[in-house]
DNA sequence: TCTCTGACTTTGTTTCTCGAAGCTAGCTTC
DNA sequence: GAAGCTAGCTTCGAGAAACAAAGTCAGAGA
């Protein structure tokens, strides 16, 4: 069966983007990686209107990527923050890679806008596709690409 | 300076989703690294209207991720191909991680739908956030994140 | 009581996407 | 040489999504 006559309907790059593809929901996910858990933070910084922002922060906590968290301050009501689940910090290699091809293909010429460096070793990180026995880089043409045990014709 | 702080206008992930966030430029890059390259093939087996297609092949040709080489087939006039350049296929690794997510979250019981292995070796692929000294995979607990020399003030 | 604030919701307008129909250039068939 | 076929678009009218701005709401503080 060849990729054409296959059915999309159970690709998972299709069912992870109907989750976080829309607009503005992966620009929502790097603020929230970058520390930000309010309403009124994510939208002064990302710069959504808040339709959409209550739209998509909705729609990311009932996916479980995002949970809700109450907390209050001195001299406010109780409100709830959002933070990321351990469903959401693993699209965390997505983001990680959009920012490499960024950086390579549309940065600032003065360098990254967040260097992000290994803790313990202080070099900078970076994605790479691997083999996990060899743990080398691997390009698209070092690969076999074949269905899988879910391939389906198309409908 | 904090994160909210700093301005987004050269954040490199938006810079790459301007590129490529738009809906169905994924799923149609998706199918360009599976060896799609004509309008029709797109069309049919994405799913999305002609006036879309139409409008993002033009605007990933103007970004230099696909180029049009023109083709004939017996009994045919000239046509046109798309297919990814160098700067296509270094997006390889979003899709990948993309997928990575899907297959964990959102994956048909049955397993992969596409079973990408190393030809070498014969492993399936995973893409990491890594080191480049040591090769070990990290988690976002592991790294710093500090501004670059990019960093600017929001206006 | 009166105002302030964060977090939304509502409203009216603009932009995007959809499906269907129409267009075009060269090739084949009659 | 007229007529039909086909891939690759373009155009069009209708419905959906996003925008900016205004409105709502609940509790805190003055």
């Amino acid at each position: 069966m060849k990729w054409l006559e296959m059915s999309t309907e159970n690709c998972t790059v299709q069912r992870t983007l109907d989750l976080v593809g829309e607009k503005w929901t992966l620009l929502l996910l790097r603020d929230a990686f970058n520390g930000v858990r309010r309403f009124d933070d994510f939208r002064r910084h990302v710069g959504l209107s808040e339709a959409v922002l209550a739209d998509r922060l909705r729609k990311l906590a009932a996916a479980g990527i995002l949970v809700t968290v109450p907390y209050q301050e001195r001299g406010s009501r109780t409100r709830h923050e959002y933070r990321l689940t351990p469903k959401g910090r693993d699209l965390w290699p997505v983001l990680v890679a959009l920012r490499q091809w960024g950086e390579t293909y549309v940065g600032d010429p003065e360098g990254p806008v967040l260097d992000i460096r290994h803790r313990d070793c202080g070099a900078p990180v970076r994605v790479v596709v691997e083999c996990p026995d060899e743990h080398t880089a691997l390009s698209p043409t070092e690969v076999t690409v074949l269905p899988g045990p879910a391939a389906r014709p198309a409908g």
